[in-house]
RNA sequence: GGCCCGUUCGUCUAAGGGUUAGGACACCACCCUUUCACGGUGGUGAUACGAGUUCGAAUCUCGUACGGGCUACCA
């Protein structure tokens, strides 16, 4: 028998987690990261990661929802291992299609005593809600009456009314709800696998609805029976959850017994510049907030994703994985591989973290200068392709992504890094030479065409070497030449070592970009 | 308002009673590079505040402040 409350990962249970979330719209990064924990999760203990899809609430269905999830899941290499879409022996994983498992629960409870029906309407909670009480007009939204254990005497539910009046009303199939009963006065207490102790005072919390008048079950009741039914061994779920935690205790206690419960994990919230993160601040701030792009299907409007912005899946789980938790070494770039084997909740913070763009980058260009060429590949070549610059020699491809990636941070910035190796700059930063372009240039720029075109081997040591003995020759310093070259061949200030350009561009046309110039001047 | 969670450089974090409080991002300077980067070296910069416990506190306790979350027939 483990000691099922204090040891952080007791192993007498097989461990089986879950996603659980509703689709309702894209994944930020908050969600994304709780994806991740709990899979790293379940990798390191060789338990089951599995994929819940809570949409119980029809009114907020969201068309396209849950493809996302599974394709962000897919992006970010945390494939499951059982859901709606990979199957498995404890669906099915979505709850709408359990619907009829949970009513008995909840009809359960009652018949315990622990939840009771309740007809009020959504006008008489409204009154309630603002009524006078001894402590005066409760006015604002945030003060007002909850549905507790000192006001549910006065409402219209199975504890006030006479029995017979209940089953008179349940014959008729009046709209109701069954609610919890909270305690008076108990202390509900528990450990979570990241805060340690937490504990609460049930007459503070209210009777929540359990199920809801259309039949389907609240996240509460949901989740309690699905974590049971589908043998979850740890729940992990975002700081939001912790208030409503002691509503899922009590359920589990009335419901499968405190032993059967899984142990919680409550993970921080990650924060936006000014606090919580939301899907405005990506518009606002200029990053993305989402996993990838997601277009809202009723207003068209288009979050921004972090695929599409030119992040490796490998450098945004990596930066996720940082986000709150560390192995307590100095290393920052992990694999997926070594997150699973050192992943540990022992390390993770309790604290919320504000992301920070600057250093999503960092690594995210760590990544890519870390990615092989034939990692990159793909991805480049459909972002080139997208942008109208072609390639017939696959061999140069590969060559211009190894000398390039070291200079590019998002993979979009490899067009910007390597166009001008598939197409000749269309505008030259001629005002970069001009102030000290003079005739000694020009000869010596004459000179180099016809040398380069005599000469036999071409590659960016003799390019290199003839254009050094020229300069000579001339008596001109090569280091004022290189900047005139490199406009030519480039046409702005940027990119790798001219010569090496050169070399990748071949004699013709780098001969062809030098002519060119002389025209534009 | 009430309840809960949290608080180490600007940001992510290390240090689980004894360290000149360490690293990374960002920033600055220098080196390398006669482009821009990469890289290298160095620098600026933090224990929210107040009490207590202790020989000794970033670390334990309490209070205060601040931040966040929740307070729906939403999750």
């Amino acid at each position: 028998m483990c000691l099922h409350q204090l040891s952080l990962h007791p192993m007498c249970k097989k461990v089986r987690v879950r996603f659980a979330p509703s689709p309702t719209g894209g994944l930020h990064l908050g969600g994304v990261r709780t994806v991740l924990y709990t899979y790293l999760f379940a990798k390191k203990y060789g338990g089951d990661f599995l994929v819940r899809i809570e949409d119980t609430d029809q009114s907020r269905y969201v068309q396209g929802a849950e493809e996302y999830i599974f394709d962000t899941l897919r992006w970010c290499g945390l494939e499951p291992d059982e859901s709606v879409q990979h199957g498995g022996a404890y669906g099915p994983y979505r709850q709408s299609e359990r619907k009829a498992s949970y009513r008995q629960y909840a009809e359960q409870l009652v018949k315990d005593g622990h939840a009771y029906y309740a007809f009020d309407t959504p006008e008489e909670l409204e009154k309630m809600r603002h009524a006078p009480t001894a402590i005066g007009v409760k006015s604002e939204q945030n003060h007002s009456q909850q549905y507790d254990h000192t006001i549910r005497m006065k409402m219209r539910n199975s504890l006030t009314l006479p029995a017979n009046e209940t089953q008179k009303l349940l014959a008729e199939n009046t709209k109701h709800v069954i609610r919890i009963k909270m305690p008076a006065n108990e202390t509900v207490s528990f450990t979570d696998m990241i805060r340690g102790e937490v504990s609460f005072e049930t007459s503070l919390v209210d009777d929540k609805v359990l199920l809801k008048a259309d039949g389907m079950p609240t996240y509460h009741l949901a989740v309690v029976v699905d974590d049971y039914l589908m043998k979850i061994s740890h729940a992990f779920r975002g700081e939001e959850w912790l208030p409503s935690a002691p509503v899922h205790i009590l359920l589990w206690k009335y419901l499968f017994g405190l032993n059967e419960m899984p142990q919680w994990a409550h993970l921080p919230l990650i924060l936006g510049p000014n606090g919580k993160l939301s899907k405005r601040d990506g518009a606002k701030y200029g990053f993305p907030v989402f996993a990838m792009n997601w277009t809202d299907p009723k207003t068209n409007e288009l979050i921004e994703g972090f695929k599409e912005k030119g992040f490796l899946p490998e450098a945004f789980i990596n930066l996720l994985a940082l986000l709150g938790w560390n192995d307590g070494g100095e290393q920052e770039i992990f694999t997926k591989q070594e997150l699973v084997e050192k992943f540990s909740m022992e390390r993770v913070h309790s604290a919320g973290a504000k992301f920070d763009y600057e250093k999503a980058k960092w690594f995210n260009h760590e990544w890519i200068k870390k990615s092989g060429v034939g990692s990159l590949k793909s991805e480049v070549s459909v972002l080139l392709t997208n942008n109208g610059l072609t390639f017939a020699d696959d061999n140069l491809l590969d060559k211009v992504i190894g000398l390039v990636k070291d200079r590019c941070t998002l993979l979009p910035d490899f067009v910007q890094q390597s166009s001008f190796f598939f197409k000749a700059p269309d505008t030259l930063d001629v005002d970069a030479v001009k102030p000290k372009w003079n005739d000694a240039k020009k000869l010596f720029f004459a000179q180099l065409i016809l040398n380069y075109e005599l000469s036999a081997d071409w590659n960016s040591h003799t390019i290199e070497n003839n254009f050094k003995e020229i300069a000579a020759v001339n008596e001109l310093k090569p280091g004022e030449l290189m900047l005139p070259f490199r406009i030519m061949l480039v046409g702005g200030k940027f990119g790798p070592g001219v010569f090496e350009i050169a070399e990748l561009l071949g004699k013709e046309e780098t001969i062809k970009r030098i002519s060119f110039f002389f025209k534009q001047l």
